[in-house]
DNA sequence: AGGTAAGGCTACGGACGAGTAGATATTTCG
DNA sequence: CGAAATATCTACTCGTCCGTAGCCTTACCT
């Protein structure tokens, strides 16, 4: 519990700064992610890091620096996952797809990751809430567009244009919140967890109450490689 | 900014025990939901209160107990305000509808509630977590009662009552995020968040963006008074 | 009145943790 | 090979803040 963790053979061997900071930022993430921001302490990610505290401070600087980083980093990677998803010349629904398959497949396989990003980074007032606001923002601003192209498209969507945003928001929210409920409840897919909010969204429940069910289109589900 | 809160002619009173500690957990909310919970200092709370630091220790003990009798009163007073706003003998959609209503104009009438209660409380990994995710356990089950009930009135909703609590989960959760994204845009009445958000869960997007658009049935807009 | 309990305060102890100083070891390069 | 740069450590300072010890003061009861 209190041991570190790199092997103790490599304790003490000289490593290029790239390397090291790559390992305090991991170190850094899995300590955030399990006690807090506050209560992580930096000398406990020094020693999950297996490496000693100025290093910290002589690499990324002091513990807000540090914790920006990780948040930078995190939602970097689960934007790029996402948006390395879906294809813009697809139908608007298996965009949403796809892009829901992303966000929960990358946060499956990094689940650390996101504790940090969505439970600890809003809570802190400081100047995280922007890093994290402004991915949710460019996150919000995907689906908004995606919902008035498909609005406009029909020629109607009146009401989808109106608030659009907020129906965005609504939509990222909810993706997010199940994402916190997936953390609690592990025993179900990715694909699944995707499949749920997909048919909330799309369908409505007042669609599902009458049994109707969103599959996606034939193809093996989705595959798009040629 | 550092001066106590309270009139300072009634500083120095001396008030029974019941009003004290009413005074206490309102600042402690306040701050907590300022400052986040390591940040806030029982200094700062006791300020606020308008009493002395060792007031709080002898009525509401620790630190972690006051953040604890914060989250349950708050959780409480919220989950009063939804349950009292539904009827249960009407339509699921109309009582889906009433309890958006009850939910949105409770956050938009006690904001600071909300901050301790979503952001905060769900950030310390202690027994805080425990509270508020029994809270949304409750929620999501009275969602997901709502939901079963309303998919095995039409005979069928096979899909709905499969996964009806991570369908449940998705739309508490939206609604949280929401109400997350409406402290940021406080130019929106709790009624139009509220249908926004019915709009979503409701019809889904698959049917907005045929233009469509749930409204609630007449009698100036959802009244139940005889 | 006088005793007693409850309300209230100032001022301190002690722990924890961010950040740094200063010294040491290893690589790199002229 | 020597020097400069880089990687690394141990051990400390200093501030913040939780929690408490000890004392005063007002209300109530008989």
């Amino acid at each position: 519990m209190s041991v570190p963790r790199r092997d103790p053979q490599e304790r003490g061997k000289r490593l290029p700064r790239a390397v090291r900071e790559k390992q305090i930022l991991d170190a850094a993430v899995t300590v955030f992610s399990r006690n807090g921001y506050h209560s992580a302490s930096m000398d406990e990610i020094s020693e999950v890091a297996g490496i000693s505290k100025p290093m910290i401070y002589a690499y990324l600087g002091s513990k807000e620096d540090l914790f920006s980083a990780c948040i930078h980093r995190e939602a970097g990677e689960l934007l790029d996952a996402v948006v390395a998803g879906i294809e813009p010349d697809l139908a608007p629904d298996v965009q949403l797809w796809h892009g829901l398959r992303s966000f929960f497949g990358y946060i499956g396989a990094n689940r650390e990751s996101w504790r940090v990003l969505h439970r600890q980074a809003g809570a802190q007032g400081g100047p995280f809430t922007q890093e994290v606001t402004a991915m949710r923002h460019r996150a919000v601003t995907l689906v908004a567009a995606l919902l008035v192209r498909a609005g406009s498209d029909e020629g109607i969507g009146e009401a989808a244009s109106q608030s659009g945003e907020a129906l965005a928001a609504a939509l990222v929210g909810a993706a997010e919140s199940l994402a916190d409920w997936w953390l609690d409840h592990p025993d179900q897919s990715p694909g699944a967890i995707a499949a749920t909010l997909m048919n909330m969204v799309w369908l409505g429940f007042g669609d599902l109450v009458d049994g109707q069910v969103w599959l996606p289109p034939s193809r093996s589900g989705g595959e798009t490689h040629p």
